[in-house]
RNA sequence: GCUGCUAUAGUGUAGGGGCCAAUCAUGUCGGCCUUUCACGCCGACGACUGGGGUUCAAAUCCCCAUAGCAGCACCA
């Protein structure tokens, strides 16, 4: 199946089996293929390797989801690795929010890894790298060696034998450095014209705080955990960001020392997000100062804002899959996120009525009647709404504040009425039923409530939030996105005694 | 500053010498449908960063410029 460009394959399918068509664009939801990867035909071992420093956000939904995509698409493993070997970036609750945000957005996760599991394996790694003199233990100050290498001189610690690395090595496991003190270090090219390439550090010592799986204080830093992880895991391609390409560069040397193979790289642009805080520290400071409700609050960028807004999890794939992994940067569109997820939410959202900033009125001459108003527009089976007006309403204030000029309203599914002015207040005067009528007045249809059968709502926006009232049926739709109708898409959050707390969604 | 990556409509993307006066999606505008400014349908709008070069032929290859981004941590 493979074998056959995307472009071939409908007309191969429509020879085949002109039934599965439909299926076909049913189901894939976006068509285009993303570029195939390397060596890939019998199958691909790739990895998600989120730190537990918080929950999830769309940064991270990019990796997830590109890699994702290439184990279904070719079929083998799919590796959640933790990298939890800076205590100082370890928040214990992360541990379970990563795993509910892998599952939220449905990866296709085979196998579980957490490095702190395996400090031991990085230690004999390095052990072996210091014996065949590839690595040295670097007792410069940190800033003194800074100097020398911007000067592309080795430290005196460069020159060390063997032996003394390894007894160094072994003081350090032993406790016998505090923090600081010493590093491990590779060598790579004194010289080489990056300066980040020369020399970088590959263990260093953490005394406090106290990793919450471990009672280790010496980590591997991340090119070398990394390094031997892809090896051993049997990692065959890398989806990251571009901001890994020097790591790429630094894990080379380290790959050529052990001998191993290296797996493809493929590097994607940055993406920048407006709009949303998306910063982890930036994010739990303001959870910490009440800035922020918590970890969902609406103004986030974590997939589980996302969530608790009414977005799903497929929009969030399917915006990821049109973005692909090209080397430009970019910058995310709301827009495109948002036109994904109506197309999964419109046919599924009931309709309601929500009436903000309102104001009553007493419908002159209006008879009692019962409007129907169809949950769905294009699925009748689901039946209707009922609203009886009894003579008095609520309805949007700015139907009359701004246009004058408007002569008459039509109340969706109810009736007409004649916009009339006495004492300089508007007054509303029932003028028949017919839509024709509107229609031929080009009056506005438009959304409204009785005096006695609403309740209160509010809708919070990113931008502030909007009070009212809505339909009482809303209160039957908790957790559910549901269609205000003339405003847009919102999930019902929560029902509280002072009424209905609603999140907007997008139009 | 040094090192490197990238550059197609508002946004995202396809195209990798002739099939490109450039694809698709989204958006915007107009129309149709419709008792929502939703959905659906039809149509329109809108782009190859600039300058050199190679070539019969360049969005596509090369060079320079410009711009954006990344890295230069004992973070990931």
């Amino acid at each position: 199946m493979e074998a056959i460009p995307q472009s071939e394959r409908k007309g191969r399918l429509e020879a085949l089996a002109p039934e599965l068509i439909d299926e076909l664009s049913v189901t894939s939801g976006r068509s285009r293929d993303l570029p195939a990867l390397p060596d890939a035909d019998r199958g691909v071992v790739m990895r998600f390797a989120p730190n537990p420093s918080g929950p999830l956000h769309l940064g991270h939904a990019r990796a997830a989801i590109l890699n994702d995509y290439y184990v279904r698409r070719y079929g083998g493993r799919y590796i959640l690795r933790i990298e939890d070997t800076d205590p100082r970036r370890v928040d214990p609750e992360a541990y379970l929010s990563v795993q509910e945000d892998v599952d939220w957005l449905g990866l296709m996760i085979t196998d579980i890894v957490y490095q702190s599991d395996r400090l031991d394996i990085y230690y004999r790694c390095c052990r072996d790298l210091i014996t065949i003199g590839a690595a040295y233990v670097c007792t410069c100050d940190p800033g003194r060696f800074r100097e020398l290498r911007l000067a592309r001189k080795p430290c005196p610690c460069r020159e060390n034998p063997a032996e003394e690395n390894l007894s160094l090595w072994q003081k350090m496991l032993d406790g016998e450095f505090v923090e600081g003190e010493v590093t491990v270090r590779i060598k790579t090219d004194i010289s080489h014209p990056d300066p980040a390439m020369r020399d970088f550090s590959l263990f260093r010592i953490v005394n406090s705080p106290i990793h919450p799986r471990t009672d280790a204080t010496v980590y591997p830093l991340m090119n070398f955990s990394v390094t031997v992880d892809d090896h051993l895991l049997g990692i065959t391609h890398v989806i990251r960001g571009k901001d890994h390409i020097a790591n790429t560069l630094r894990q080379r040397y380290l790959f050529d020392y052990f001998g191993w193979v290296r797996p493809h790289y493929i590097h994607y642009g940055r993406m920048s997000i407006s709009g949303v805080v998306l910063s982890t520290s930036g994010m739990r400071e303001g959870i910490a100062s009440g800035t922020y409700s918590g970890w969902d609050d609406i103004r986030l960028g974590t997939l589980r804002a996302l969530a608790r807004r009414g977005i799903r999890p497929e929009a969030v794939r399917n915006a990821m899959l049109d973005i692909s992994i090209g080397e430009t940067d970019i910058s995310f569109s709301w827009e495109n996120l948002y036109a994904h997820n109506k197309a999964i939410v419109d046919p599924e959202a009931n309709r309601y009525f929500f009436v903000p900033d309102p104001v009553e009125f007493m419908i002159r001459d209006a008879p009692i009647h019962e409007a129907k108003a169809l949950l769905h527009p294009n699925d009748p089976s689901r039946g209707y709404r009922a609203l009886t007006c009894r003579g008095s309403i609520v309805i949007p204030r700015d139907e009359l504040a701004g246009n004058a000029k408007r002569s008459m309203l039509r109340l969706k599914d109810l009736f007409n009425v004649r916009i009339e002015e006495t004492d300089g207040h508007p007054v509303l005067v029932y003028a028949g039923d017919s839509l024709e009528e509107a229609r031929k007045a080009k009056a506005p249809i438009i959304q409204w409530l009785p005096a006695e059968e609403k309740l209160p709502c509010v809708l919070h926006g990113q931008e502030g939030d909007c009070t009212g009232f809505c339909e009482p049926r809303v209160a039957e739709e908790i957790g559910n996105v549901v269609q205000f109708e003339r405003i847009g898409f919102a999930r019902i959050d929560l029902h509280t005694a002072c009424g209905i707390e609603a999140l907007f969604l997008h139009r």
